[in-house]
DNA sequence: TCCTTTAGTTTCTTTCAGGGTACTATGTTA
DNA sequence: TAACATAGTACCCTGAAAGAAACTAAAGGA
């Protein structure tokens, strides 16, 4: 792989991924199906309007899968797709170089 | 690994590695030792502020080394330590899933 | 009739990462 | 004696991201 292409492709997966809330919800939601609610109460610190906008480019990214039950009040489950699935391996390489990171300034 | 201290260690290795330039940069110095102006030429968008201010913060997170030969005009060459390149394999993984996901989309 | 619940949206305000430009030091060269 | 080269620093500014808080829909229950 070129330079160049090493380096679009490193921060387009930072673009996916990045940023303050994605890695949470995603660390989230590789537990399991969650409701809108319940992603809530594992993040008391996001606000609803930013939880929102994660789970939408996450959605729009093909990482999520949102699934609406028409009822009242009102049921949406979110899930990590297949595709979704993939990133673990991303997210697991991170984790583990950030808690040896962790160590080493400790 | 728990479950937070995954979400933890993530946050941190994003601290390092993220944002707009870092990734750049690493990318570069992957390549070997380059000077600061080289740096500055291969990427001609960034400013000198941002490139000194992000090669300050590498360095200070023990990343890359820096290297001040006194004479003048000034010369300083940076590079990655042997700590620095223990990130090889994050940003591998990351370059990876990138490539693939443009290919997915485009 | 009004409250509750859930998953949002809307609007306004604040914060901050990043950017632009000018300035600096100093030995060498023309 | 003036310009050049290099690796910065200082200062101010901007736009985008983030946050707070109020508002919404609509069925069911008290």
């Amino acid at each position: 792989m070129g330079d160049l292409q090493f380096k679009r492709s490193v921060e387009l997966t930072l673009k996916v991924i990045g940023g303050k809330w994605k890695p949470v919800v995603l660390c989230h939601l590789t537990e399991g199906v969650k409701r809108f609610g319940e992603l809530k109460r594992d993040m008391p610190d996001i606000t609803q309007k930013m939880l929102t906008q994660q789970l939408r480019e996450l959605e729009q990214d093909g990482i999520i899968d949102r699934k609406i039950y028409t009822q009242v009040p009102p049921k949406v489950e979110y899930s990590l797709t297949e595709y979704g699935q993939t990133l673990r391996g991303v997210l697991d390489v991170m984790a583990d170089w950030g808690f040896k990171h962790e160590e080493r300034i400790r």
